[in-house]
RNA sequence: GCUCGCAUAGCUCAGGUGGUAGAGCACUCCCUUGGUAAGGGAGAGGUCCCCAGUUCGACUCUGGGUGUGAGCACCA
C-alpha cells in the first residue's frame, strides 16, 4: 500500500504498486503528457519504473536540469537507432551525454560524411515522427550477453566485461534497436524533437591514442525549439568573436606556414602586448618582484639536471652546433630561474626573493593541439619564482593568490575558478613535507575565505598546484593563472641559503607562479572576452581624429600632437573620404574614441567626442577630452565595456 | 601525433566533363571638400599551397608533403 508524498507536501495512497506515470496522471493528464522520469532520494526513475513502498516522488519533465539530460540521453540512443538502420555493419560503442548535448562513438569501417551525417538526423527526425515507445526491460547478465552476442556488437560485450559485478542491466528497446543504460530515458520519441548533429570526428577507444579510431557524431538537444535556436544563436556569436578572426581583422597578427605555431605580431597587436607586459611590471614591483632574463638557449646538460630532457624530450626544439654541443631552447623558465638564485651566496636576509621574468618559452606542441593564440610553440610566461623559507611559505602563498584575483579584476573578469591538485600517487617527497605544502595552498584559501575545487591525485610529482581559471563573456573556461610549490627543482639543483645561525645548507622554498600564464594566449581570450573592442587603457589607440574637409587638416595634426604629447596613443585620419566613411572604418577597427573637427571646432578649439558604439559625448575642449579619456584609462577593465554594435 | 574536411587575388568567396580563371570589399589613380557607419569613375592585382605521377595538355585526376579547421590524444 504505497503512500506517495510529492514535492508539495501532497500525499497519494495506492491500495497496488504505482508506476511513476500514473502518480503523474492521477495529478493531471497535462503533467502525465510532460513526464519524462521521477526523482526519489536522489535517484533517478523511469516514468514506468513501479513503487510498492512509500516514497517521496518528484515528477520530472523537462523543465527539469535532469529532464533535459535525459532528453540528451535519449537522443544519443535515437542516433543509434538510426545509424544501425543505415549502417548495419556499423557496432555501438558509447553514446553519453555531455554539456549542452550528446555524442555516439561508433566502429564502423566507413567513415561517415556530412552527408551519411544529415542522412542519419534526417532518420531520427522520422522516427521522432513515429513517436514510437522506448521500453525498458531489466535482464540477467546472461540473456543481455546473448542478446548483443546475436547483434555483433562486439564493443557492448567489452563494455559488459568492465562491469563484472553486474547482476543485471537495463536495456532499453528502440523498436528493433537495442541499447545497454541505466537510464532513465525518455518514455517515448516525442519528447525528441528539439536536437541537432553538429559535427563528427574521431576519437580513441577507452580514450587511449594506442588503441583505434571510433567515429564519433555529436548533437546537441534541448526541452525547446526556442532554447535550441538559442544555443545554436550563441555558436554563432561565438564564432564572431573568434580571436583568429578578430585578430586579422583588427590587424593583430598573422601566423605563416614556415613557422606553424608561431606568432608573427603586428605594431597593433604588439601595442596590447606591450601594454600587458608594462601594466604587470607595475603590478610586480609594487608586490616586491625584482625582473631577471635568463638565456633562451641552454645546453643540454642543464635540461638533463632539471629533468626536463627526461620528461619532455620529444616536446623540446633543440639545436647542435658546430662544436657537436647541443643546446635546448628553454620549454620553461624555472632552471635559468635556479641559476640565478645559486649566483652568489644567498643568505636569510635575502629571502623572500620574488624573481619575475617575462622568459620567452618554446614548446614542440603536437601539431593537432595548435590553435590561433591559444596553443602555440612559441609563447611569453609573465613568470616568477619565489625563494622564500618554509615560515615564509604560507604568506607568500596568500600574497600570490591575492594579487592573481586583484590582476583578474582589472581585466573584467569576476567569474574566476580555483582547483587545488593534491598529492599524486607517483611521487617525491615524505608525506609530512606533502601536508606542509598542501597545507599552505589551502590555508591560503581558507584565510582569503575563497571557495575551491579539490583535485585529489592531480597534482605534479614535486608538489601540489593551485590553478586559476576564467571564465570569458561566451562561457568559455581557460586556465591561467597557477601556484606551484616545487620540492623537485631546489633538490635538482642543491640550491640553498645561509641561514641565521651561519649554516649554509638550508634548502629554500621555492614557488612558482604564473598570473597571466601565457601573454600571447591571455590577449587570445581578451579579444574574445571583449569582441575585439579593448577598454582604453588596452585599446592599441586611444583615439583618432578626423577633419571633415581639408580646411581643418592643421588643426586636426595639432591636436594628435597634444594628445600624444600628453601620453595618449592618437593618431589622424586626414584622408580625402566622408566623415561617414571614415568613421565606419574605425568604428569596425573598434577604437574606443572618434574625435571629429569641423570649422566649428577650430573655431572654438574642441573636438566633437564620439565613442565606439555610437554615444555621442558632444563637443569638448581638448582639455576636457583629455580628462574623459585619463578617467577612462585609469578604469581598467573594471566596468562592462561590452558594446552592442554590427 | 590520430580521424575526417579544407587550401583559387590582401580579405570573403564563386568557378570549370582536364585546354593556365572571376565577383564584392580592400589597393592605386581621377573626380568629389562632403558634419557622425560605405559619394562616383577608371585601373592594377593570381606559380589556382608545394613536389612527383597520369596526360598532347593538370589549377582541375592520382600519390606524397606542408599548412589549416573540427574533434580525439597531449598541455611540464
Amino acid at each position: 500500500m504505497p503512500i506517495i508524498t510529492l514535492p508539495d507536501g501532497n500525499r497519494k495512497e495506492y491500495d497496488k504498486p504505482v508506476s511513476v506515470y500514473e502518480v503523474a496522471s492521477d495529478i493531471g493528464p497535462g503533467l502525465a503528457k510532460a513526464t519524462i522520469a521521477g526523482e526519489v532520494g536522489g535517484n533517478l526513475y523511469d516514468a514506468c519504473d513501479i513503487f510498492n513502498e512509500d516514497v517521496n516522488l518528484r515528477i520530472i519533465t523537462s523543465k527539469d536540469d535532469e529532464g533535459v539530460e535525459i532528453i540528451r540521453h535519449s537522443c544519443a540512443h535515437l542516433v543509434g537507432h538510426a545509424v544501425k538502420q543505415l549502417f548495419p555493419k556499423a557496432n555501438m560503442v558509447i553514446g553519453p551525454v555531455i554539456e549542452n548535448g550528446f555524442y555516439y562513438d561508433i566502429a564502423v569501417e566507413k567513415t561517415f560524411t556530412q552527408e551519411d551525417v544529415q542522412s542519419i538526423e534526417d532518420r531520427m527526425r522520422s522516427l521522432i515522427r513515429q513517436k514510437y515507445d522506448v521500453i525498458k526491460r531489466v535482464m540477467p547478465r546472461s540473456d543481455v550477453i546473448a542478446a548483443f552476442k546475436s547483434r555483433g556488437e562486439e564493443y557492448k560485450l567489452k563494455l559488459i566485461e568492465d562491469m563484472p559485478d553486474e547482476e543485471s542491466m537495463g536495456l532499453y528497446y528502440h523498436q528493433e534497436y537495442i541499447d545497454m543504460c541505466r537510464g532513465p530515458h525518455v518514455p517515448n520519441t516525442s519528447f525528441l524533437e528539439n536536437f541537432k548533429l553538429t559535427k563528427v570526428s574521431g576519437a580513441y577507444w577507452r580514450g587511449d591514442s594506442k588503441n583505434e579510431v571510433l567515429q564519433r557524431i555529436y548533437g546537441t538537444a534541448w526541452s525547446s525549439k526556442k532554447e535550441l535556436n538559442a544555443y545554436l544563436t550563441q555558436l554563432e556569436e561565438a564564432e564572431k568573436r573568434d580571436h583568429r578572426k578578430l585578430g586579422r581583422e583588427l590587424d593583430f597578427f598573422h601566423f605563416s606556414e614556415d613557422a606553424p605555431g608561431s606568432i608573427f605580431w603586428h605594431p597593433k597587436g604588439w601595442k596590447v602586448f606591450r601594454q600587458l607586459i608594462d601594466y604587470m611590471r607595475g603590478r610586480q614591483e609594487r608586490a616586491g618582484y625584482i625582473e631577471v632574463n635568463t638565456p633562451d638557449v641552454m645546453d643540454r646538460s642543464l635540461w638533463e639536471t632539471s629533468g626536463h630532457w627526461f620528461n619532455y624530450r620529444e616536446n623540446m626544439f633543440s639545436t647542435q652546433t658546430e662544436d657537436e654541443r647541443i643546446f635546448a631552447l628553454k620549454p620553461m623558465n624555472c632552471p635559468g630561474s635556479v641559476s640565478m638564485f645559486s649566483q652568489g651566496l644567498k643568505s636569510y636576509r635575502d629571502l623572500p626573493l620574488r624573481m619575475a621574468e617575462f622568459g620567452k618559452v618554446h614548446r614542440y606542441e603536437p601539431s593537432g593541439a595548435l590553435h590561433g593564440l591559444m596553443r602555440v610553440r612559441h609563447f611569453t610566461q609573465d613568470d616568477a619564482h619565489i625563494y622564500c623559507t618554509e615560515e615564509q611559505m604560507g604568506q607568500e602563498c596568500i600574497d600570490v593568490v591575492a594579487l592573481i584575483l586583484e590582476i583578474y579584476q582589472d581585466f573584467g573578469f569576476e567569474d574566476i575558478k580555483i582547483k587545488l591538485s593534491t598529492r599524486p600517487e607517483n611521487r617525491i617527497g615524505t608525506d609530512e613535507i606533502w601536508d606542509k605544502l598542501e597545507g599552505a595552498l589551502s590555508n591560503a584559501l581558507d584565510t582569503m575565505g575563497l571557495g575551491y575545487v579539490l583535485f585529489p591525485g592531480e597534482g605534479a610529482f614535486y608538489g601540489p598546484k593551485l590553478e586559476f581559471v576564467l571564465r570569458d563573456a561566451i562561457g568559455r573556461d581557460w586556465q591561467c593563472g597557477t601556484l606551484q610549490v616545487d620540492m623537485n627543482l631546489p633538490e635538482r639543483f642543491d640550491i640553498a641559503y645561509v641561514d641565521e645561525h651561519g649554516s649554509r645548507n638550508k634548502r629554500p622554498v621555492m614557488l612558482h607562479r604564473a598570473v597571466l600564464g601565457s601573454l600571447e594566449r591571455f590577449i587570445g581570450i581578451l579579444i574574445e572576452q571583449y569582441a575585439g573592442a579593448f577598454p582604453a587603457w588596452l585599446a592599441p589607440e586611444h583615439c583618432v581624429v578626423m577633419n571633415i574637409t581639408d580646411k581643418q587638416s592643421e588643426f586636426c595634426s595639432h591636436v594628435v600632437e597634444l594628445l600624444i604629447e600628453k601620453g595618449f596613443r592618437a593618431s589622424a585620419d586626414l584622408r580625402n573620404e566622408k566623415v561617414g566613411f571614415k568613421i565606419r572604418e574605425h568604428t569596425l577597427q573598434k577604437v574606443p574614441y572618434i574625435l571629429v573637427i569641423g570649422d566649428k571646432e577650430v573655431l572654438s578649439e574642441s573636438v566633437s567626442v564620439r565613442k565606439l558604439g555610437g554615444e555621442d559625448l558632444g563637443v569638448m575642449r581638448i582639455g576636457d577630452f583629455c580628462d574623459h579619456l585619463g578617467h577612462d584609462i585609469a578604469l581598467f577593465g573594471r566596468r562592462s565595456t561590452s558594446v552592442d554594435f554590427e
